[in-house]
DNA sequence: CCTCATAAGTGACCGGGAGTCATTTTTCAA
DNA sequence: TTGAAAAATGACTCCCGGTCACTTATGAGG
């Protein structure tokens, strides 16, 4: 009894010092936030930081992880719809641009994950492996979604549902991130000339996916 | 004349810089490279790197810059050809792709560049200037394909070209990525099962894109 | 209610990297 | 040849991530 009670306070201290994580980067930023600022944030010493993660990345590691984990709930909602497959494909997308303008931290720290792997620099533990499963649990729903559109018949059988869901998956990233920035661009320069907000791109983006992949005779 | 002279010699030295910035970043990896190890490389003493660049990041972008020059150059040569607009849009993809898998390093600085561009920290400068203008550029033989292709009916004519082409290019830097990403993982585990290659993801992508744009009646 | 072993917490300290600047070395026009 | 301006330098500062010897809190057993 004893035990379970410690480790529920363990617990609810490294909810803490995430929650803190999140809200020193809201306010100064990815790359200028410091574990002395987090540790302010949280009330605790810099060292306490450290019992309860590795590192720096860990704790950008954990915000992914939760951040991947709502991300998801979210996702798994839409798939269980009665839907056609390229209408909850649709709907997949625009749930991720949703969360994705909702929450930026969590945004920022899926791309910090996403160049760790690229570069190679992940040191095995229960957190990339858990990161991994939250990505790859994303991406069943997308292939998910492909394999019911090929069932029911409104997405053409022409190639591997796993592949293109993985390029589906990839390019609609790159377009969120465009559109992200170029929201960004527009609200600086607040040139109202042409309307090139996120909607409106993923929109298009989704609809040139749709005849692409739309089975049409 | 002695001007001129002087600036050549400075212009010489800022090259020796880059290259051995990049040589740094290949042998020791991006996040790894230090400007201690690039002076050590260049034969030059750390001070003397400031008074080619203001700091490190600048030497990034340098990077960049170079990169996306040789690269616009690349497509430039496409765009020139006597192709139908589809068929020089495929070209663009695949010497994107070629580019990419041959330079890593330039690759990893215009991800760095995009980084900074997305959060918004880059102090404005001439070298700025000039990343804005080869991504531009690069956009540029992307519209101008589809305006071709548009032209000589391979495209149909369904969206705004300039939309669709900034949908197109982030589109693709997404699916490299990824597929940049599982061409280290498919190594580091050797896993000949499934073969995830970039030539393959890409080709799937650009097949998707074409049934998805393509004028077909 | 005390005792003390163990867990939790802490911040001074360390290594190392980015960027600075007082000083030295090089260049070249007069 | 010379000396003023330009170029080069590396010891130094500052700051950050991470460590560790020490302090404080906890709670089971007497």
């Amino acid at each position: 009894m004893r035990k379970t009670k410690r480790e529920r306070k363990k617990e609810i201290r490294r909810e803490l010092i995430i929650d803190s994580a999140v809200e020193v980067i809201r306010r100064n930023g990815f790359e200028q936030a410091t574990m002395n600022e987090i540790a302010r944030e949280a009330d605790l010493g810099k060292g306490t930081l450290y019992l309860y993660f590795r590192n720096k990345a860990d704790i950008y590691l954990a915000i992914n992880e939760r951040g991947s984990g709502l991300l998801n709930q979210q996702l798994r909602e839409i798939i269980l719809q009665n839907k056609s497959g390229i209408e909850i494909l649709d709907e997949l997308g625009n749930a991720y641009l949703r969360f994705i303008k909702k929450n930026p931290v969590f945004f920022m720290a899926a791309s910090y994950y996403e160049n760790l792997l690229k570069n190679n620099i992940l040191t095995e533990s229960s957190l990339t492996k858990e990161c991994e499963k939250h990505a790859k649990e994303a991406m069943t729903y997308i292939v998910r979604s492909l394999q019911i559109g090929i069932q029911d018949g409104s997405i053409r059988n022409s190639h591997d549902p796993y592949k293109l869901g993985l390029i589906i998956w990839s390019a609609s990233r790159g377009v969120v991130h465009a559109a992200h920035q170029s929201e960004i661009l527009k609200s600086a320069e607040h040139s109202g000339s042409e309307e090139m907000d996120y909607a409106s791109l993923l929109g298009i983006f989704i609809d040139v996916l749709r005849s692409g992949i739309k089975n049409d005779q």
